[in-house]
This record gives C-alpha cells, sequence and structure tokens, in this order.
DNA sequence: CGATACAATAAGAATGATTATCATTCTCTA
DNA sequence: TAGAGAATGATAATCATTCTTATTGTATCG
C-alpha cells in the first residue's frame, strides 16, 4: 500500500476533499492554478489516474465525454438526461450489498461503484415528441 | 414517438440487434462497410445519438473513453479494473424496483441505467502492491 | 410529371480532452 | 554530497467525436 503522495497528488486530493461537486480535470487544474498551486496540466492528469489507483477518487463520464471525479468516500448516483446532460441526484442505493459479494466472489478489490438511470428529462421529452409528430 | 427510422439508423440498429458484444462507433462504422452496406462516419454517430433518444440503444464509457453501444433492452452490468480496462460482467441487479420508482418521482422517462463496479483485478493488485512496497 | 422544400448523407476539416515525450528538477539513500 | 530514480512542466501528438458545407435522396404540391 503506498503510504505517501507526491505533491502533487496532495495538492489534487486535498482539492477534492474540500470540494462538494464533481469536477474535470481541466477545472481541478484551472482551481489549483487559482489557490496558487500551480501544477501542469500532465501533471493533474497523472495525479488522477494515481489516486484512482489507490481507491481515493472515483470517476464519472458525463455524456458530452468529459469525466469527473470526487472522493471516493462518497456514494452519490445520479438520473441523467441522454438530451441536455441535466443530472439530478438519486439518493437511493441498493448496490451496497452487491458489491460485498462480488469482492469475495471475483477477487476484486472494489473500491466503488457507479449507478446511473438514464432517460428524458421532462422538457426534453417533450420538445423531442413535438418534433417527431 | 417518431415511428420510422432513417436508412442509417436502420442499419445501424439491425447491426446492435444482431451483435452480442457491445461495440465501439468506429467498429460499427467498419462492420457496416465490410457488410457493403457503407455509410459515413459521421452518420453513423447521428444515427446512434437518434437511436439514443428514442431508448432504443444504450451506451457505456469504457476506461480509455471509448463509448460501446448496446440494445437497451440488454441489462448487462460490469465489474472493471481501473489498471487494465478488464470488464467482467455482472449477474445480478438490485435497480429495477428503483427505476420504476424514479420514474414516477422525477418526471424522467427512464430509458435504462447503469451500475457499474471500480476497483483492481487480482493481478493488477499484486503488481501494484508490489511496485510500491 | 416536374418543381420545390426539406431531411439525410458524405467527406473532410476542426475541435478539444487526454496522453506521450523529453528535458529538467526534486528527493531520497548510501 | 553524489547519483539514481521519481516527479514535474511544457509542449507536441493523438484520436474519437463533432462541425461544416455541398450534395443527394425523398416526399409533397401544383
Amino acid at each position: 500500500m503506498k503510504a505517501k503522495l507526491t505533491r502533487g497528488q496532495q495538492w489534487v486530493y486535498e482539492l477534492l476533499n474540500s470540494t462538494s461537486a464533481e469536477i474535470t480535470a481541466q477545472e481541478i487544474f484551472a482551481q489549483l492554478q487559482a489557490q496558487g498551486r500551480s501544477l501542469g496540466l500532465a501533471t493533474v492528469y497523472r495525479a488522477i489516474k494515481a489516486l484512482q489507483l489507490q481507491g481515493l477518487i472515483q470517476a464519472r463520464s458525463l455524456t458530452n465525454g468529459e469525466w469527473v471525479y470526487r472522493l471516493a468516500s462518497e456514494d452519490c448516483h445520479y438520473l441523467t438526461c441522454l438530451n441536455c446532460g441535466l443530472s439530478v441526484p438519486v439518493e437511493e442505493c441498493p448496490a451496497h450489498g452487491l458489491q460485498r459479494k462480488l469482492e469475495e466472489k471475483q477477487h476484486f478489490t472494489v473500491f466503488y461503484h457507479t449507478l446511473e438511470f438514464f432517460g428524458l428529462c421532462e422538457p426534453c421529452g417533450e420538445i423531442l415528441d413535438a418534433g417527431a409528430v
């Protein structure tokens, strides 16, 4: 188990610790710069990857292809509109029992899981229905 | 509800219907070409988007950033290694009840959901542990 | 039947997030 | 303190995806 984080990993980790929302790599880069903790963009990506492999942060891809990151300890899931990309948090999560079971059965170390529901929000559903009459 | 699919949408949909695995947009492009149903790459992407908005196909992003597609009617989830990208199917799914509930509560039309567990497979776990002694 | 409007398509250029490269700087350890 | 290996910064390269523009197909109306 890697005990010590590099300076860059430390900064990224601390930023995510103090941020409640999910953020992109580019935002991490910009916010660190604004804090005077300037870190090269490549190093931001390297730090993210390293933190992921240590099970400290989790990732989710948005419908536009970007990835957003947050602490792995947070357990938040989403309902996402395929048209406009709106994401609404989902409180409940029925997957914890399954996660424990998989660790035993599959010889995996499971750090976190994502559960996401996709469809159309009400406004987008109406717009698309109207256009397809 | 859009009743008729365009030729391009029809081809993409039929290909996914006859394919059991998830495939990328680039693979759809190549396989259609091999079938003599040549379709421009941009049109493949347009068809994918249109089929998604009609709730016919679902998408999942791989750890390398590519997206893979399959019929929305299939309900298959994964356990994925953050290091090597290996994905193992997970049979069980505890999320169906929740999906129905969300449709009622959130005014969303929910087409499908993804449930994915992330961590390290056994070989990758050992390699990383060894490197971090 | 021909003309017109509009959607669908093709081809290639543009975009932009991520990754690779490589020279430099830091950080240990002996 | 020297020297090896890791970490970093700057920038170039990559590559899936999206945009643009011209063209083609299709359906409707006169």
